[in-house]
DNA sequence: CCGCATCCTCATGGATACTG
DNA sequence: CAGTATCCATGAGGATGCGG
């Protein structure tokens, strides 16, 4: 990216992060380290010679690393501990976005992945958390869980763990829930839920 | 912008502040409303018709509005309810961006102003208010100034009220202040400050 | 297959001149 | 002052190639 020659830290984060897709590719390494397939996969529309460059790009500002895969020559690439800092810049962006989201997906691409960085940003400055306990997310495939934990949530694919309650709606529905925008009941009400198990730990979850 | 037809609240707010300029426009607004020529003053390097193309799709997207200003026909730029929350947001950066500003200016462009977003987002989540207070900031035209108070800290034009003590200091300095990479021993000893009335009020203030 | 690099086309951005 | 119009350079997107 061209430099804005400005000397203020939103324009030089913007030279780092503010290309097209750049702040996409965080994203999805915030979600879990990924190899270069995984990326491809997860950013759905990206050109691969972008996605090299990017990656090139991203490595010299040292937000992301590429480094040798669990065994083997195969390469993965992970964040930097200052590109993991850009968590909290997307989970206000994911916060802003709440009356782009409950519009519904219309016609876009979803992957439950996304949730894994969404439904925390929304909860964890909303909500206390009092019950430390695991609902089921039941948004297609892989399964998905949400544990609740006294130091915040935590989204992603079920490890096995017993479930205590499991919770079936679509993705806009569970946003809706996490952003506060839509109660519980509400949504009850309007049969975009339907919840199995101990209801009221999910209750507690979602609480206004 | 191109959508990135994703249904994820990080892509959808980037089809809307994730084009060149814009995220700096919104910087500008936070900072006050403006006419289209306080915009193109406090945004070196934009192009006229970009920042045209820009205000009408902010205002499109519901981030921006354009109303009368005080008195006649003059037109003037601001942030709707929705725009001013991009605050969190820009804040979020402008602190990732600290690694990025201790390197100094080398050679952009740089106005007083700028520091009105940067040094509250830098000492918010950071310093614990204890004091009321009002500090000069020597670093062009128009003097600045900077308010503690319980609720926060707030930086602007001189007002004429009375200083408590007043800093001399480059912008660089005054960030690396704020973000507590640097001490205001550390800074003192450099030679980097200088310190006119109360020095510990400004000790309290930028405390770590 | 994976991990890119190349090529081509077209949309967008940037600089400047111009207008009501 | 507050933008438009124009022209050129750059960058995105898509298809394809290619070595390991």
């Amino acid at each position: 990216m061209r430099s804005y020659g400005q000397y203020c830290g939103l324009a030089r984060s913007l030279e780092i992060v503010g290309d097209r897709w750049n702040l996409l590719i965080v994203r999805q390494l915030l979600i879990a380290p990924a190899r270069y397939r995984d990326l491809i996969d997860g950013l759905p529309g990206i050109a691969t010679n972008l996605l090299a460059d990017r990656l090139r790009d991203l490595e010299a500002a040292g937000v992301v690393e590429r480094r040798p895969a669990d065994k083997g020559s195969v390469i993965e690439y992970a964040l930097t501990p200052w590109g993991a800092q850009l968590r909290q810049p997307i989970g206000s962006l994911i916060r802003w976005s709440t009356p782009l989201m409950v519009r519904g997906p219309e016609g876009d691409s979803f992957r439950p992945e996304w949730l894994a960085l969404a439904v925390p940003a929304l909860l964890d400055t909303r909500v206390k958390v009092r019950t430390s306990a695991t609902v089921g997310l039941d948004i297609g495939d892989p399964p998905y869980q949400l544990c609740a934990t006294r130091s915040g949530f935590e989204v992603g694919p079920q490890d096995g763990r017993d479930l205590d309650a499991t919770l079936r709606a679509d993705p806009a529905t569970i946003l809706g829930l996490a952003a506060g925008a839509l109660t519980l009941t509400d949504a009850h009400t309007l049969g975009l839920v339907k919840i199995d198990g101990d209801e009221s730990i999910v209750r507690t979850i979602f609480a206004a």
